[in-house]
DNA sequence: GCCAACGTTGGC
DNA sequence: GCCAACGTTGGC
């Protein structure tokens, strides 16, 4: 069992859309070491804490779980779609995604502010300068840390 | 393989 | 909207 943090732009797909929806394909990611993430390090069941991004109050607002192992992310292909990638073949997909499924939202937004001014939290990659990646691991360790703030 | 230019992310 | 940080692209 593994841990990790999703980013989203609640304009885009909030926590609220992903309870409505129970689960979704977590499309889009354009990023090398996020799809190696998704395709390498994530299993069925892992947890995930949602985190809202580019917004007023960013931070961790619920809870997910990883409901697929990776697969071809089927936005590449589609011409239409912002994501379409025409340098991607079906027989070799460069991207690859996996389901989230929702499990619960949090009692209240746990936020960023709140998460810099934790000292054990120090060397979590979310808080460390210049890192954007939209997936990343998330210690067993932090996670307790992050969710007791709940 | 270098590196400048450009695009994106995401907090503020 | 600004800007720092980083990734990608493409000319050479």
């Amino acid at each position: 069992m593994h841990y990790w943090l999703m980013k989203s732009e609640p304009d885009a797909f909030s926590i609220d859309d992903l309870a409505r929806v129970k689960t979704e394909p977590w499309s889009g990611v354009r990023n090398y070491q996020a799809r190696n993430i998704m395709r390498d390090g994530m299993q069925v069941g892992d947890g995930v804490l949602f985190y809202h991004s580019s917004c007023a109050e960013p931070g961790v607002v619920g809870i997910a779980e990883v409901a697929s192992s990776a697969y071809p992310d089927p936005t590449q292909f589609e011409r239409k779609s912002p994501y379409f990638d025409a340098t991607s073949t079906r027989e070799e997909p460069r991207w690859m995604l996996v389901d989230v499924a929702f499990k619960r939202k949090l009692a209240r937004t746990i936020t960023l502010t709140e998460l810099k001014q934790q000292s054990r939290l120090e060397d979590f990659a979310l808080l460390r300068r210049g890192t954007r990646l939209s997936v990343m691991p998330v210690s067993k360790a932090h996670w307790n840390v992050i969710l007791a703030l709940e």
